[in-house]
DNA sequence: CATAGCAACTATGTTTTTCATAGCGGCTAT
DNA sequence: ATAGCCGCTATGAAAAACATAGTTGCTATG
């Protein structure tokens, strides 16, 4: 017998699946940045101050596995490539603006100028 | 100068704050553990299953460190220690709340059984 | 045309984090 | 007395993130 609901205090199993995602580093500031539309890679990044071309590369196929981002080439000529929120993704947006508000609210700038 | 609103999409600043603390592993879970009342370290340790002693210490420590979580130390004889939310920590809980119901309607449990 | 530059990545090697495991001092239950 | 729980800290190994450099394809400049 396993023990069903047994009073003992336990973190959330949808917030759980919800950090699995958000909880890595980036993932949520890159969500926030497609936010406002289609962005192409390197547009990401310079959206996203300080991450790198190898994590940003991982990050992205990473959000596109698990559906909130999708990708979208367009061999041109001038070959482009763009990244945009799946719907599942753009579902996210009220959250991170509820997010955000908190943060400013609650949150000192100073504080973890940490890593 | 700087460029005042450019044009070019940005992550929003106070989102990219809030996943300064966010954005780290285990964090969001801990702060959603500590949303149903105080808790003893071993009762942290364990709403919140996988993380171990010494991340968790260092996860504490970080969120009293930036004012989210308070740490009450009862010189019992039976010593013990109990983590609680600050008023700028339960400001946060029904936030997660929204996010949990946006993971389980649009985050598939499978798809990252990453790490 | 040659040189330089941008876009979108991949490859390489180093630095940080995170992790599992062990141990410690104080107290209690058997 | 022995074992066990609580709240941590120490240690070394494994995994993630990082900066940097290089690649291919196309365009803009001289």
């Amino acid at each position: 017998m396993e023990d069903p609901e047994d009073g003992r205090p336990r973190c959330d199993e949808a917030v759980s699946l919800a950090f699995s995602v958000l909880g890595k580093r980036w993932n949520g500031m890159i969500l926030d940045a497609l936010s406002g539309g289609r962005l192409g890679f390197s547009a990401v990044r310079r959206a996203v101050t300080g991450i790198s071309d190898a994590v940003l590369s991982d990050r992205l196929a990473e959000l596109t596995g698990v559906g909130l981002v999708s990708r979208h080439v367009d061999a041109g000529p001038p070959l482009s490539v763009d990244y945009a929120l799946t719907g599942a993704g753009e579902n996210l947006i009220p959250v991170l603006e509820r997010l955000g508000e908190w943060a400013s609210e609650n949150l000192s700038e100073s504080g973890s100028t940490d890593r």
